[in-house]
DNA sequence: TAGCCGCGATAGGTTATGCCTATGGTCCCC
DNA sequence: GGGGACCATAGGCATAACCTATCGCGGCTA
């Protein structure tokens, strides 16, 4: 089937004569009946009735009319859509997150983009930090965020990289957890506990980060189960006496029982970047 | 355009690779890439950058491309959407009202419809009574709710016909109109009075059914204003002291001012029909 | 009832175009 | 510098979309 088929095939619907139709699309009466007949073997049913001259439209044919007549205009739309999108004038931006940044800073940055430029229409993908940079590289997305330190001294030539915010780290544990009575817990406290990862967008972005802070501060940590959601990481959380490193940023609105305790390492920071391709 | 630009272009979209997109469709690389050249020609846009033998979607691209996936899959549910139909399993049924009808009975009638054949979607034509005499000769719609008495001797043998409810007929005034005060009126009483016809739908079915019952008194009904809503027809009766004849069925709620009195001429009923074409 | 008219279907020829194979031109990588 | 991956170009072929001419069938009119 052919866009043609459904362009004849309305007209057809339209005026319910072949001869009146086949003028107005500047065609033979004959080679307009040929392509509807095709249509209908291909369809396996009659879109109309014929009898003594008189054409109308089948049951069936008067339900593929109206979707013939909204695919015929979403076409049309597209092909403006995208010449919108290739004159600038309107199109997509795509957005590469990472979970934090989607739910404490995207909501408010895509208000304020929305009010500045109401003819893009903003994507976000929240990918992880490292599929970003692989779509950044294929201009998958325009714009990725992502924290400062997973970008390698190559990526941050070839990428144009702006920090945003910094903030401190800390721990998100149990109340009964023995550390939970401490006002300020130190990575050094850290180092028998077990690290429960959050394994967001399927990536193991999370888990890589607290290997990397832990090793930082001479030891290894080991790590429980992974968390695929945030209810799912405050349930482990809860019934294993696990914990787990997050930036203050992603701290939201904890459930009671669930508690946040700043690390005292104030140097280590969390430096949320903004990364774009220059090309 | 045909859908098969839209096709080999979702293909390379996907691949992003014109020689295993062209694989994926049983074509030969050549044929594809030709054809992706001509949509990016009808459209006047590049679709894809080729640098270096790597493809990538343009911002365009990114666009036309989600359109193009919608487009395709939309394809797809309307062909098998008009299957259901050809087969009975699903489909349409138009149905033909009046605005008393559409008000009165069809709201209750289309949830018992509804709940009793959910793969039926029903559609409501409210085009006045003649019209659909017109568009149940045509197949155009299924079943049709009109007065009985627009209907010929001939086009009660041609259609099957089945009366439904009867009611009485009434007046709608102000409640300032010297006959407000009484609890019937009369329809001598309205000789001289202005009366209001509603136009809905574009038909003066209303006109020309008021005229019919006031010669039938004996007496040439002298007419106002065209009202072409409910709301508009109030305001008209409350400025003008106009007044319209109803049948009771289709008296709604109405708003304070406004008042019905019945017609004292029980023997004037309003009957109606339920027609189909029997075919 | 004969004959004309309107309309869609059929028949047969022509042309456009979608597809093929073979080959060329780049860039990347070893 | 040679080879491979990849897309574009060139040229030939076959399908199919289109054309004109004609048929067949109802409906309408004289």
């Amino acid at each position: 089937m052919e866009l043609r088929h459904l362009r004849y095939f309305v007209a057809v619907a339209d005026e319910l004569n072949f001869s009146r139709a086949a003028a107005k699309l500047h065609l033979a009466q004959p080679s307009l009946s040929a392509q509807i007949r095709d249509l209908e073997k291909e369809l396996g049913f009659a879109l109309f009735t014929r009898i003594a001259g008189r054409v109308a439209l089948t049951d069936a044919g008067h339900v593929f009319a109206s979707d013939a007549r909204d695919i015929l205009a979403d076409v049309k739309t597209a092909t403006q859509r995208a010449l919108d999108a290739a004159h600038g004038k309107a199109g997509e931006l795509r957005i590469g997150t990472i979970a934090p940044v989607t739910f404490a800073l995207l909501p408010a940055a895509l208000r304020n983009f929305h009010a500045a430029n109401p003819a893009i229409n903003a994507v976000v993908h929240d990918i992880g930090a490292r599929n970003q940079l692989a779509k950044l590289a294929a201009d998958e997305i325009h714009v990725g965020f992502m924290p400062l330190d997973v970008l390698d001294e190559a990526q941050r030539t070839q990428f144009s990289v702006k920090s945003l915010v910094q903030c401190e780290l800390g721990v998100v544990l149990d109340d009964q957890h023995k550390l939970a009575a401490r006002k300020t817990v130190s990575l050094l406290d850290l180092a028998e506990e077990t690290f429960i990862g959050l394994q967001l967008a399927g990536t193991d972005d999370h888990l890589k980060w607290m290997r990397r802070i832990c090793k930082g501060a001479g030891f290894s940590a080991s790590f429980g189960e992974l968390a695929d959601s945030l209810d799912n990481l405050f349930s482990v959380i809860a019934a294993t006496r696990g914990l787990t490193l997050i930036p203050k940023l992603a701290k939201r609105p904890l459930p009671s029982g669930i508690v946040y305790r700043p690390l005292r390492e104030r140097e280590l920071r969390y430096t949320l970047a903004m990364v774009t391709n220059p090309k």
